[in-house]
DNA sequence: CGTTAATTTGAGACCATTCAATTTCGGTGG
DNA sequence: CCACCGAAATTGAATGGTCTCAAATTAACG
């Protein structure tokens, strides 16, 4: 609710449908499966704690990272309707999740239109994020890229109130997981951050990242905020 | 309706629905812009005829192009909800669209649930295609990726009928246009053709491809239809 | 049939990779 | 609390895939 509430108007009889929802919660060690390419989709996670990726293995052995999760995001309203999921969403770190029966979230959406918008909305702003992605690791040399993926996070994790307002946050992921988002390897991407460091941009150890110069950590990694559409006109 | 009628389940009232909305034909030459970043969605454009590409400029002047469009498919379900458009897309050759204002777009979706399901389907087919388009740019080499892309579009248009059976397509796309699908630049575009050609995978000329070894192109280009989803099981 | 767009070719430079090897860090058990 | 361990981060040097920058050739179009 705090999320949907950033772009739809939910009536008090919508958040108590939401709250009726039924669900179990779970617990996640790194790398478990909240989502497994290939299988078909039986409920939905509600990301509660921790981070997630979304992920696709190739032939070779190495993998991309599609996109992260962060915490009060749904992390499989994608494939919900497709039947088949044809990725995995894995947890970074130790996370929590509210898992909610596809069937019961299906029926919420038919019965509530502000609802129902809210998630459609949801699986839109997600692909936007993919679009993005597309371009990121398609025309951005690497410091850009990283510095792309950085601010991103930043601004999701402030949007949703993860993170103070200083640009400290809680960052819980490796090098290797940053390598495999933007398409480079472990070996460079650890480089390029000590490029970001060197220039005072930003400082990043042990799960926590801090935006020393949110300007030009923005200028460096080209980064425009529009495709993240933080004010959508609240329709109806 | 041929689109759609391979996922949903549509009433004859709601092919009706679909035939009564108002809309305009319009045509468009090579780049001309069905949809704008930066500027309000006020109707959408279903393509009838050509191709067309969606795309985002970097601040250097670059450019990478996101997903293709084909006949049939509708342009920008994408940003409607979202409002404003965070990336452009424009014809690739001459082409014919239908463009249906937004809002009578939203109101039949509204009113019938089968085809509002139909377009948040679609919506969520074009993001898996994103999704797979960050894997191809971000971790294969040059000769998978145009492999890949080539698969794709043959397999999209096979489905939808533009192309005989035989692996033989009308193919407006230039080798730049290729490249900035793939993270290439069109001189490395180039010669990677050159090797599928030599290989006897490809038959590349002045608009039209013919594929003339369908496994080894798949084969090379690690390709796996399923995130196409081309079987979604009919919701209700 | 002239003009522009698109494709093709060549050679050198560079960004990122590969492959190890080393150091640091976080957690665990004695 | 310290020794130990595996995971993560860091460093170095050589290789290589792709880019850059022209220039030449071919195809498309009015």
């Amino acid at each position: 609710m705090r999320r949907w509430s950033k772009h739809s108007r939910l009536s008090p009889d919508d958040r108590a449908a939401i709250l009726a929802l039924p669900y179990t919660q779970k617990t996640f060690g790194k790398d478990g499966y909240l989502v497994r390419e290939g299988q078909e989709v039986t409920d939905c996670a509600l990301l509660l704690r921790g981070f997630a990726y979304r992920q696709k293995v190739l032939r070779d052995g190495s993998r991309q990272i599609i996109c992260f999760h962060i915490p009060t995001e749904f992390v499989d309203l994608q494939n919900a309707l497709l039947g088949i999921a044809d990725d995995s969403v894995q947890s970074a770190n130790r996370t929590e999740a509210a898992l909610i029966p596809r069937s019961a979230l299906m029926e919420l959406a038919t019965a509530r239109p502000a609802i129902r918008i809210a998630m459609w909305i949801d699986t839109l702003l997600d692909a936007s994020i993919f679009r993005e992605w597309v371009v990121n690791v398609g025309r951005r040399d690497s410091r850009s890229r990283i510095a792309h993926l950085l601010c991103e996070l930043g601004t999701r994790l402030k949007t949703m109130g993860n993170g103070a307002e200083d640009g400290h946050f809680e960052f819980p992921l490796t090098q290797e997981q940053l390598a495999d988002a933007t398409g480079l390897t472990s070996v460079h991407t650890n480089r390029t951050l000590q490029g970001l460091r060197r220039d005072g941009l930003i400082h990043l150890n042990s799960g926590s990242l801090r935006i020393l110069d949110w300007e030009g950590l923005c200028e460096a990694g080209d980064f425009d905020e529009l495709y993240l559409h933080q004010r959508i006109p609240v329709v109806a």
